[in-house]
DNA sequence: CCTACCGATCGGTAGG
DNA sequence: CCTACCGATCGGTAGG
C-alpha cells in the first residue's frame, strides 16, 4: 500500500504501475500479461509507461522484488511471541496460515518466477532477504536444548516448507471431494513438524 | 515414450504434438509458448496442429493430463518395498528424490496449471488419480500400529508433502552461498518427517 | 497435411 | 504524458 502523500508524483505514477502488473501477472502470468493491459489499469497511456520503465521485464523484475512474500512472511515469523520452540512454532504457524489465507497471490508469484524467470532473480532477491533469515535461524540455535540434533538452517528450511507443503497439496488435492478432507488438517501439520524436531521430554 | 510401432500414423503424429507442447510448455509457460513453436518442433505446418486439436488450449489439456507428475511418481511410491512404515518411507523417499532430480519439469508443469489455468483441470485430474492414492493411504493404514494417531489420509498428504517442501525450499534457496548448505538436507527431512509420524518406541 | 491468408494484438518508439 | 504509428507475431481458417 504506497503512501501517496511521501511520494513525487513520478513515483506515486510509478507505484500505481508496480501495482497493476502485480495484479495482473499474479492473474494472468508475465506472458500472459500485456503492456496495454498494464497501461489501462494504472490509468495512463501505453507510451506513459515508458517514462518510468525501459522494457516490460523491467516492471516484472520490480514486482517480484517488492511484492516478494518474503517480505511480509519473515516480519512475521519474527514477531510471533514464545518462549519456547513449541509455543513459537505453534504461533508463527498460526500467523503463517493466516497471511496465507488472504493472500493467495504468494505462491503465484513464486511460479511465475520460477516457471517465466527460470528463478533468475532469485539470487539478488537472497541478498535482500538473507539479513532477516538469520536471526529465525539463531533463534532455533539458541533454544537448541529442546530439540533433536538438527542443523538449524535445516531446521528453519523445514519449518518453511511445512508451510509450502500444506498450502501446495491444499491446491494440488482441490479436486477432491471435501468428505474425505479431515478438518483440521494444518493443526495435524503442525503437529507433526513439532514431533520431528522436539527432543522427548525427559520427564 | 511412445511406442511408434503400435500407434497409427494419426496417433503418432498426434503424440508428437503433445510431446512438442509438453516440451515448449514446461521451458516458456502457456502463454509463451506458440502454435507456431509448436509445428515447427513437431515438424509439421501450423494448419496441421488443427487436424488433431481444435485448438491451443485442447493441447494443453492433453498435456497436464497425460504428462501429469503423478503418473510417474504414484506408482513409484506404491512399488517401494518395505515392511515397516520406516522401511517404507525411507525407500519411496529415495526413489523419489531421484526421480524428481531426473524430472524437474514436474514441478514446471503443476505450476503452469496453478497459475496459467487456475488449476481448472485439477478435478478432472483427480478422478484418473484417485484410485492410485488409495492404495498409498491403505498402505500407511495398515501399518497404524507403528504410528502415533494421525489421520490416514494426513499422513498420506503430509508424506506427498515432505517431497514438495524439500523441492521448493531447494529451488527458493537457489541463491544461496553453498557453504551454508548442509549436505544430506534430505536425509534430515526424511528423519523429521519419520520422527513427526513414528509412535516412540516402548524399549 | 500444406499454403496462404485473416484480423487482432503484441512490445516498443517518434514526435510533440 | 499522449497520439499515432511501426514491424512482428499471435491464434486460427479456407481451400485444396
Amino acid at each position: 500500500m504506497p503512501q501517496p502523500s511521501s511520494l513525487t508524483k513520478g513515483e506515486r505514477t510509478r507505484q500505481t504501475i508496480i501495482d497493476a502488473a502485480h495484479t495482473l501477472i499474479v492473474e494472468q502470468g508475465y506472458a500472459g500479461t500485456s503492456m496495454r493491459q498494464i497501461s489501462e489499469r494504472a490509468g495512463l497511456a501505453l507510451g506513459g509507461i515508458y517514462n518510468h520503465f525501459p522494457n516490460k521485464e523491467a516492471i516484472f523484475v520490480e514486482v517480484i522484488i517488492s511484492k516478494h512474500p518474503f517480505h511480509q512472511v519473515l516480519p512475521l515469523l519474527q514477531a510471533a511471541p514464545g518462549d519456547t520452540v513449541e509455543e513459537f512454532v505453534r504461533n508463527a504457524a498460526k500467523r503463517m496460515i493466516a497471511e496465507l489465507g488472504r493472500r493467495p497471490d504468494f505462491i503465484k508469484l513464486i511460479f511465475v518466477e520460477l516457471v517465466e524467470f527460470e528463478g533468475r532473480d532469485l539470487p539478488r532477491m537472497f541478498q535482500v532477504i538473507f539479513p532477516q533469515v538469520l536471526p529465525l535461524v539463531q533463534r532455533f540455535q539458541s533454544h537448541e536444548g529442546e530439540l533433536r540434533p538438527i542443523d538449524p538452517f535445516i531446521l528453519f528450511r523445514a519449518f518453511l516448507g511445512l508451510f509450502i507443503s500444506y498450502y501446495m497439496t491444499e491446491l494440488l488435492l482441490a479436486g477432491i471431494p471435501a468428505a474425505l478432507k479431515p478438518e483440521n488438517s494444518f493443526d495435524s501439520f503442525v503437529e507433526i513438524f513439532l514431533h520431528g524436531v522436539i527432543a522427548a521430554k525427559d520427564n
